[in-house]
DNA sequence: TTGCACTGCGTTATAACATAACATATTAGG
DNA sequence: CCTAATATGTTATGTTATAACGCAGTGCAA
């Protein structure tokens, strides 16, 4: 009854929590076939969707990974900064920036549902050099 | 020197110009091969990343899709609505809400580069349901 | 207890997306 | 002509994701 799924849930998230950044599906598969070498594909991608679909982790569009939620809260939408450098990625929790846009996408009568926005750039640590002048 | 590829991005663009929504790299790769049948795929993903480049053409990261860029200016950035019931995608610009999202993103000193902005949901023809109150 | 439906999980196979590595061809310039 | 530089073709493989099917655990009612 939904239960049976809960041990393997927390061996990804516990994956995940080792993990400095972001990992794809396989990386997550390769961590969890440490503890049981018979895990396959489809085990791992249906513990993230329930996990992705609890909150608990995001799902990174344009890297194909995915990252423990940095917050607390169920269910919200954020922001991912991504650093291209070191890979580290940032998460930003702005309603009214997605709340603007979805209000200027809803000029034309779109009813958003799910916000995929992720920043690519550098972060404050990769990027020392512009910081004179 | 440069001009070769031409053609074949022109192909490229071509196919996507005769489809109503986004296409996958190998719908395009499909499509090409009706006038070439030794394409490849690396073929095709070098004319994508030169498009790309170019800004002609825009990537979908959420969905693995491409499509021509609806409006005429050169390398802009753009808030994509995409409509999960009839997969049409409806391009936006709006400046002025990135640089809120850069400035908010930017307190902790992340440096943007390229905005990934794709919002899912139903676009109006699709959602006549909740016209009356 | 038995039978049954529901749901989660395992297993196998394959689909879909993307790139690496190397060979060949085209062009420009000495 | 020879060579360097760059674009393209070709083959193979890597990576990401899902389909299809079967079995196992659980709850419920006869």
């Amino acid at each position: 009854m939904g239960k049976r799924g809960e041990e393997l849930q927390a061996q990804v998230v516990d994956a995940m929590d080792r993990a400095s950044g972001p990992l794809s599906a396989y990386d997550i598969l390769a961590a969890l076939r440490d503890l049981n070498p018979k895990i396959a594909p489809t085990t791992v991608y249906r513990a993230l969707s329930a996990l992705t679909d609890k909150g608990v982790i995001h799902r990174l569009e344009s890297l194909n990974a995915y990252m423990l939620c940095q917050c607390a809260e169920d269910a919200h939408q954020a922001i991912m900064s991504i650093c291209d450098d070191c890979g580290t990625v940032e998460e930003t929790v702005a309603p009214d920036v997605l709340a603007t846009m979805s209000k200027v996408i809803g000029k034309s009568g779109f009813e958003p549902s799910r916000h995929v926005v992720e920043v690519h750039g550098t972060c404050a640590d990769c990027a020392p050099e512009q910081a004179g002048s």
